[in-house]
DNA sequence: AACGTTGGCGTCAACGTTGACGCCAACGTT
DNA sequence: AACGTTGGCGTCAACGTTGACGCCAACGTT
């Protein structure tokens, strides 16, 4: 437990100056091939490893990446989060996580906290009404992804599912499945500029032709017990509702849940599209029919946008759209 | 985008040395009231943030602490990750996280990264093998705590629960169902001397009187996939098996679609005992009896004995023994 | 032979804090 | 009146790096 090995140290056992010692660490060049091999002995020995703290102080750069999410007990969220915690790995860096409840205080505390230990750069699902923070960490130079949202700001970038597309992929399915009396149930932590998959859902619903009626919306936490809830105001709505949209496969699961509970059969009586594909949804009877957004997909894009965003800051750069595609399982 | 302020900036403008200025922020005393509100106005004008970096260059505490999880897709640690970043968010504190995939090199990989960053602390989940690493680190001073493993090591600290008693309360369950040839699915990932459910429930097994025969063993991936493999292993170790314990929910539930998919009935035919509580466990068809591990409970102890470790090392520390329970639902 | 270039270093200062120490005026004590 | 204490500061150095710069010997060029 004594103190760790410095520059100095190795400096001193070599007979080189620190200067030197820290030009071989970091392959800079402008020291000869013998003394390279001497210095990168005595780290060896000394088991000396650079001080990314006293690094970070001076180059301004601290290898540190932020993952600012909203809730990690949402199903969606951990795949995201390893996927991405993998990619900041390959690229020499440490991952802070953090999550917000989709609380825009909480955001703001987060974001400080990161911004004071000087991260890298900071991949964000936003909380609510939470756009002008972060244009504002943008502005004073915090290179940011944010995801499912647009922003238009300097040194931020936005990756986003086509969730337009989900909803129309959704709207259709429901409807060649003959349905004519639907409800979407929204989500409490999406604000109205947000709302892509109900946007979609009911666009398609309008332009097709038929007999059917426009869709009732429902708002719901984006939870299980939240479908549950929501199923009932869909249902006090539109009491002979034959068809759901939801906002996630929580969400679905929760509206299967409490339709069997009021005697109805899914997909029989009641069809359920979800949105998401968590791994749930293929165990759960009858398995969910939903929009899968591919995750693996969403980490790359949203890390490979970061590191883009950081060594090329300043830059204007056009969102990145992921394609989604409907899941037809059981429930519809 | 200009320079952020230090605490030169806020001293330049009320007129004190920044000195002053840092023994204000740090509430250290030494100032007289009206310095202090002079100091305070500055500091809210100017914006002034600490720069957590420089403050950890030189105080060796860097106000991080680092969770080292083996997948983060496993259900059972998102919920974790979560609580755990809430305690250490609430003690000003920032958290790391990395995952090892159970892979001792990664592990050692993750932590030389945090070390190098200065973390406060870390919480381990170990992977495979490791635990020499973390007698290391641990000597070298860094405060670890150690879930669902015993560590014996300066600056090290254990949480568990108390897996042996989960095992004994799944084979009580079992055997008082009527169970008689019953199969426990192990997983890869943990080595022999972390099998503390398997023990458990072999111990409860011989320790029982009635006709039943010993338990035969599987091992498998912790995954829903792995579940439906360990059923297979199981079956062909004995055909006629009629009761499982699995090692956690995912297999559990793997080992009840293989069972519905070779036409038994669960719990009828074979009776299944999962381990962790999962969410969906409960959403599930039979809904899955399960040891439940309180995750809460263990997010708190954790973050409770790294602080202690922080504020008092070298003290040697009693492990903490979380209690579980059996939840009783239809699959047993 | 005189010159410019370059390889291989070293020196110094700075990043933004805090620990250690010292100083002085104001005050209380004897 | 002389003294010790304490409140309220300031100064300086250090944490462990890297950027900027300079220096010198060795070499190639004309």
């Amino acid at each position: 437990m004594d103190r760790e090995a410095t520059l100095h140290d190795v400096a001193g056992k070599v007979g080189v100056s620190p200067r030197t010692v820290s030009r071989v660490v970091n392959d800079e060049g402008g020291y000869s091939p013998e003394t390279r091999k001497k210095v990168l002995a005595a780290i060896e020995e000394l088991r000396y490893r650079p001080n990314m703290v006293a690094r970070a102080l001076i180059t301004k750069r601290s290898g540190t990446v932020g993952l600012v999410g909203g809730d990690m007990t949402d199903p969606f969220f951990p795949a995201l989060a390893e996927g991405i915690q993998h990619r900041a790995r390959e690229a020499g860096q440490t991952m802070f996580f953090a999550s917000t409840g989709s609380d825009p205080d909480r955001q703001a505390e987060v974001l400080r906290s990161f911004w004071a230990r000087a991260v890298d750069g900071v991949i964000v699902f936003p909380a609510l009404d939470s756009i002008d923070q972060l244009t504002d960490y943008g502005r004073r130079g915090l290179p940011i992804v944010v995801v499912d949202d647009l922003v238009e700001a300097p040194n931020v970038a936005c990756v986003l599912f086509d969730l337009p597309e989900g909803g129309r992929l959704a709207a259709q399915h429901l409807l060649s499945a003959g349905r004519r009396r639907m409800g979407v149930i929204s989500a409490t932590v999406s604000p109205p500029r947000r709302r892509h998959r109900e946007r979609g859902f009911v666009a398609a619903l309008t332009e097709a032709d038929g007999d059917h009626l426009p869709a009732v919306i429902a708002e719901a936490d984006p939870t299980v017990r939240g479908g549950e809830a929501g199923f009932a105001e869909l249902l006090s709505l539109m009491p002979d509702l034959d068809g759901i949209f939801a906002y996630n496969d929580l969400v679905a699961i929760g509206a299967m849940r409490a339709a069997a509970a009021s005697g109805r059969r899914v997909p029989e009586d009641i069809a359920v599209v979800g949105c998401d594909d968590i791994e749930m949804s293929t165990y759960i009877t009858p398995a969910l029919t939903t929009i899968r957004l591919d995750r693996g997909r969403l980490s790359n894009e949203a890390v490979a946008a970061l590191h883009d965003l950081i060594d090329a800051p300043a830059q204007r750069r056009q969102p990145v759209v992921l394609p989604v595609e409907l899941v037809a399982r059981e429930s519809a």
